[in-house]
DNA sequence: CGGAATCCAAGATGATACTG
DNA sequence: CAGTATCATCTTGGATTCCG
């Protein structure tokens, strides 16, 4: 076990690097590079739509991820509080991941930049490719 | 020259990479490439706030960018029809870039992630020490 | 002024193997 | 089932240098 500040998706700026250049001007850019990272997008997606999900189901869920990205992306936003995790003791265990009400009120604004990308990026690749 | 195949964040994932797993399902995806990149949001809402600005000005606006990245990143957004260039041909030159509507448009949503941004992160980071 | 070309360090991601 | 550990790789971003 090692500390949680070289590539995990969690605060990683918190901490103050050694000048905090925009840092807390900018929690815009924080939140990006969470929601930016690769899986996230996906992930608060589908716990949005579904409600809660065991670990293999949401991997399921997310195609091309991998176990370690899965969980690395997971612990981010539970450190984040955005989403939770739930575990039922039996064997095999059981864990659950679900979104915190935070996590919710994150999914809305998320939610109109989807609508934007699903409305404007075709009309955006048809451009790249007719000039 | 190059093609714009590798480090530009421009498109990438377009030409299909090898089997686009959930490129055409996911823009939202693609469009988090765009903007999740360290300066895109900075530079659009500097643009969106002031309006036009020349290539010096606004990478002064935008601290610690370097002259590489705020090329490349004017570039993608150029290419996404996001922003626009304009040349006034006098010596030495004059480069201005300001959005397009489509920029503009753009700048709706992710300005509802800033708020949200700047109203919450403040509250996980400090959830992320007390616990 | 507004770039382009090159080199390089860091971080993100994936594949694989192992564990309680 | 739900991870963890490690290694290899690919991409990103920054510094530097040069140009019309």
């Amino acid at each position: 076990m090692e500390d949680r500040t070289s590539s995990t998706p969690g605060h990683s700026q918190v901490t103050a690097p050694r000048g905090d250049l925009f840092s807390p001007e900018c929690p815009t850019r924080r939140l990006l590079d969470r929601i930016g990272t690769k899986w996230v997008a996906m992930i608060v997606k589908t716990l949005a739509e579904t409600g809660e999900l065991r670990y293999a189901d949401l991997k399921r869920r997310t195609p091309g991820v991998s176990a370690k990205m899965l969980t690395q992306t997971l612990r981010g936003l539970e450190d984040d509080h955005l989403v939770a995790r739930r575990v039922e003791p039996s064997v095999p265990p059981a864990v659950h991941y679900s979104l915190t009400p935070l996590g919710h009120s994150l999914d809305e604004p998320l939610a109109a930049l989807r609508e934007w990308a699903e409305t404007h990026m075709p009309e955006i690749d048809g451009l790249s490719r007719t000039g």
